[in-house]
DNA sequence: ATTCCGTGAACGCTCACATG
DNA sequence: CATGTGAGCGTTCACGGAAT
């Protein structure tokens, strides 16, 4: 009995063998024969053995040529069997068939099963939002390395271990109702990939928060740091301005560019990046920011970020974070209130204490918007209208639009007495 | 030496929808 | 119409490198 040969994916074949047998020392007689190559091949898919049979050697009737070809089909057959994984019953290569590698199945283990469920979220969620989910599975798997719970397979994963890995983790209640949702963002897919039963998360309590005040700053404190920065950091003074008056997100302003900004029409376009869609919006500039605008307009190229490095106009795009850091380096740190003034840190006698200013820069526009609100009667919810957050709804339709528009207008004749010296 | 910027991680807030 | 949920975007902190 000749040997089985093992092959790719539990396959096997016989040996093959040449008809004739005195294939390789016969004599020309040989060349009156009809020569094939002949294997079993086995496939524990297929009940029967396959019977294969090469021919091709034949067409050379030189007796050294039908030698070397038989060798070659021979070499190469045996070698398409094992590398290629060939199955004779599917005329395929097993081994370059696009492996379900990266597919969702069953019997993944539960992280396994996340990552990649995480890698399908890729096209539909913000990259802030996708890199926040693989940070929580990174934790979640610490968590579960550490309590030996790595080997589930999500199909068996119950609600009771999701638990005790979230507990485990000892997240702050935001933080475990985040971690919470983020966790159902993958167990969406897993679901939907037949991975499990259950969005295992839904059946978790939330935990209850208790919301916190934001802490924030009177007016007339505003005002001098206003005037602190005017002089010593006049850039972000002017960033300050344009963001206050602007109702916009840093993000948003970070990204305009010069030819996003039309100041004849008192107007600029931001695109908000939601899910795959950007939405492109028509924001005012209010006319106490307009001379902030200009000054920005005038020092930048046409294909400049008007908040680039330092908050110049530039090439390049900044990290929103900038901001916080500089609020905290320049104010936070540095600034304290001392007898109702705001005054610098370092100029406080040796025995006085200032009060420190803990207020963050988000928080001052919500200040600032609800005195946009209050000094305009007539329109309410102004603030709102600044920010402009429009739904796909009301951007289709025609009526709306005008509406907008109109409103726009209004808005730009609109003053606010906000950090204006009186005389 | 000081200032600024980037990145990863952890955590916080809130709008816009879906849901009931 | 109130409430829950998903998603986007915000801050804080630590570390480290580049520019000035």
């Amino acid at each position: 009995m000749r040997k089985k040969i093992l092959l790719p994916n539990g396959c096997s074949c016989s040996t093959p063998s040449v008809y004739p047998s005195n294939w390789k020392i016969g004599g020309k007689s040989l060349l009156k024969k009809k020569w094939y190559i002949n294997y079993y091949f086995y496939d524990p898919e297929f009940p029967k053995p396959k019977q294969v049979v090469i021919k091709g050697m034949n067409e050379y009737s030189n007796l050294e040529d039908r030698r070397n070809a038989t060798k070659l089909i021979y070499e190469d057959e045996l070698k398409a069997l094992k590398e290629l994984g060939y199955n004779p019953f599917t005329k395929r290569n097993f081994c370059e068939i696009e492996k379900p590698k990266n597919e969702l199945h069953k019997d993944l283990n539960i992280i396994e099963a996340f990552r990649l469920s995480h890698d399908k979220l890729k096209k539909s969620v913000s990259k802030d939002y996708f890199n926040e989910i693989r940070i929580a599975i990174n934790r979640f798997e610490k968590g579960a390395r550490e309590l030996r719970m790595l080997n589930i397979k999500i199909k068996d994963f119950k609600r009771s271990e999701l638990k005790t890995i979230l507990e485990y983790l000892n997240l702050t209640d935001h933080y475990f109702n985040k971690f919470r949702s983020y966790l159902s963002s993958l167990f969406n897919e897993l679901v939907e990939y037949d991975c499990c039963e259950h969005n295992l998360t839904r059946d978790i309590r939330k935990r209850k928060i208790i919301k916190k005040v934001r802490e924030t700053l009177e007016i007339e404190h505003l005002k001098q740091i206003a005037e602190y920065l005017k002089e010593e950091q006049p850039y972000f003074y002017r960033y300050m301005m344009i963001f206050f008056y602007s109702g916009a997100r840093s993000s948003e302003l970070l990204r305009i560019k010069k030819c996003d900004v039309n100041i004849e029409k008192q107007e600029y376009k931001v695109i908000i990046e939601k899910g795959r869609q950007h939405t492109e919006t028509i924001k005012i500039i209010l006319p106490d920011a307009l001379p902030f605008w200009i000054e920005l307009i005038n020092q930048a190229k046409t294909n400049d970020y008007l908040f680039s490095i330092k908050l110049k106009p530039g090439s390049t795009t900044i990290d929103p974070v900038q901001i916080t850091r500089r609020w905290n380096y320049h104010i936070k740190s540095k600034m304290v209130i001392h007898n109702n003034q705001i005054i610098e840190k370092s100029n406080l006698k040796k025995d006085e204490k200032g009060i420190p200013v803990t207020a963050d820069f988000y928080s001052l526009k919500h200040l600032f918007l609800d005195k946009v609100d209050a000094s305009s009667e007539n329109y309410e919810n102004i603030s709102s209208r600044l920010a402009s957050h429009t739904t796909p709804n009301i951007t289709n339709s025609v009526y709306l639009i005008n509406k907008k528009k109109r409103e726009r207008e209004k808005l730009k004749n609109l003053k606010i007495d906000f950090l204006e010296e009186r005389a």
